[in-house]
DNA sequence: TACACTTCCCGTACGCTGTACGAGAATGAA
DNA sequence: TTCATTCTCGTACAGCGTACGGGAAGTGTA
């Protein structure tokens, strides 16, 4: 650690010793790169050249510092994971008022972090693991808070709302690019397509047959997503 | 691989040559292990200590071959992980017939696939990624288009609209799991506690400090489930 | 100026990973 | 028996995250 010593003692990193700590020391050598500086190089890297492409060493290679000094901006490779996602976040508006309805407002959000993840692929799977907010989140939490406030939910069930607002915007997300994205190459799709035509001469699957006999044209993710997400929040506060 | 080669040369391999392959060749050594065991390894490896405990090595050395030996079964790592979600898959039942309510049918559906994943916290991880169909996979989504077969949906929208069930229920045991899981000691959440705590003093946060103030009674995932669940689909075909 | 003290940088090294290679064993066909 | 085929798996390698600790760079005190 940078600042404080890990004297957690558990799994993972004490969120207060990360996100909450003060100005450098007045003592000692001064650190020649900043936690801001290696997370925004985590980050283009991994929009660049996916999240397997975030390993330490090219972390460090991309700042131009030692593999080892790292470490002195975050305990370990989680943690990072963890500021490239707090980073992000950082786009999320977070000066929007509420309009007093609530469910307008609600989906606004919902778009603006699938915007966000569109933007960077990577962040639906690590948000599926790293769940400790930093303060961009915190702040983008807020204004869902006081999104939410006219719906009279109380508190557990007002941050349980977004939580699962998030949980199913990643999902959505993660299954939107795997579908379009650069792991999904024409050659791969057609030999994905031959393989369930295949599986549906057998016969034994005359719903898939027919599904692929008659496919009606593409849908639009955007129409989709929109048409998903209003069910799930004009029901969200009704029984 | 075991039969047939490996010539599809793109991203992946080539569906077709992983789960259409016929009995084994009539000449040459018998195989002294077969897909199905080694595959039920990994997935027990999987159940009780995590997908992380899943590395060839410690696969290899639970079923007795030598690791290398794992390869003439599985080309590489990914398809084990593939191969380990139909497996699982296995488990979902398939011969239940629509009933002619197809949101009730679809809510089962959806409530099964919750079930198999709750009892493997490993799938919804795997699914985000591996997105190739198996037989069993396959089989159950025959039983799932039967359902759908009553929304007049052409076939392209009914193969998204199960895509993205599966996605909405990974989404939510993902979070559920995260939350409730080994990897969440009581510790870690008195840890995240206190930090969420000193954030709302900080002023900044009246919302969330509100929230914390009043948190009201914790959630039943199971209910909070089951309500996201019907807005979902109750919404489905209708606009 | 000299020294102690603190803080940070980072080369080296270790155990782990997935897997390429190829030698050798087992089998069916000629 | 001999040959071709198929499977097993020991060895080896590059790449990973990161523990350790020596040296460099800074501040505060004498």
């Amino acid at each position: 650690m940078t600042r404080g010593g890990d004297s957690g003692g558990g799994t993972g990193v004490d969120p207060q010793q990360l996100w909450l700590t003060p100005d450098r020391p007045r003592k000692g050598r001064r650190p020649a790169f900043t936690r801001e500086a290696i997370t925004a190089a985590a980050v283009a890297l991994a929009d660049a050249e996916g999240l397997d492409a975030v390993t330490m060493r090219r972390v460090a290679a991309e700042v131009g510092a030692g593999v080892m000094s790292l470490y002195s901006y975050a305990p370990d490779k989680e943690t990072l994971l963890e500021l490239m996602a707090d980073h992000v976040s950082g786009e999320l508006p977070t000066d929007t008022a509420p309009t007093g309805d609530w469910r307008a407002d609600l989906k606004a959000i919902a778009h603006e972090q699938r915007a966000l993840m569109l933007r960077h692929p990577w962040l639906p799977v690590t948000l599926a693991t790293h769940r400790t907010p930093g303060p961009n989140t915190l702040a983008f939490l807020e204004r869902a808070l006081a999104a939410l406030r006219p719906t009279g939910l109380d508190g557990a069930a007002k941050l349980e709302a977004f939580a699962q607002l998030t949980a199913f915007v990643a999902g959505y997300v993660s299954h939107e690019v795997t579908r379009a994205g650069s792991a999904h190459p024409p050659q791969r799709a057609a030999a994905e397509a031959r393989y369930l035509q295949a599986v549906a001469a057998d016969g034994r699957h005359p719903e898939l047959a027919e599904v692929l006999a008659a496919p009606g044209r593409p849908l639009e993710p955007e129409a989709m997503f929109t048409r998903f997400l209003n069910r799930l929040i004009d029901g969200l506060a009704t029984d």
